[in-house]
DNA sequence: TAAGATTTGTTCGTATGTATA
DNA sequence: ATATACATACGAACAAATCTT
């Protein structure tokens, strides 16, 4: 899934996954998202990799954390 | 606070502001001084700049570092 | 009530690559 | 060539919130 030896960095090839996962439905809303420590796994990439991207997808509005439940995709309009 | 047409470099200065925040009780022992990422938004420098500096001020005991907790003023005499 | 597991959040440590002067 | 400075990416430990047993 990830390219490495990428025309991409690393971080921005899974900012474009995880945002087709939202916005395909693939990742339905009110409901969480895999765990950080899951997408480290499926991915390969580094804690910090995975906190950068959703850190970016939760500024576009299209994910909110809340510590200690998950990673949800809010629901339309919220 | 950073002079981006330098006479002294960027890690120079950096490590004059940290010190004399220290010295002058800004930051207070026991403390943790700012995380490394947030000295590196406050002074728009780049993460190994920051590293850089505190490495210095640790090799002159002023200050220590706790992984997974932060970088701390040590108390007097210690 | 207490203890453990899961999850997000935060921190320092380290390495590599790129660009510039 | 060397030093400076930036960005990316990895690992590990610690903390706090939540839920379950």
């Amino acid at each position: 899934m990830i390219d490495w030896e990428p025309d991409e960095t690393v971080w921005q090839q899974l900012y474009d996954i995880l945002r087709k996962r939202i916005e395909s439905g693939h990742y339905k809303p009110r409901m969480p998202i895999p765990s950080i420590t899951h997408l480290e796994q499926e991915f390969g990439v580094a804690r910090g990799t995975v906190r950068k991207v959703l850190g970016k997808l939760k500024d576009d509005g299209l994910l909110r954390a809340i510590p200690g439940k998950g990673t949800f995709v809010p629901p339309r309009g919220e």
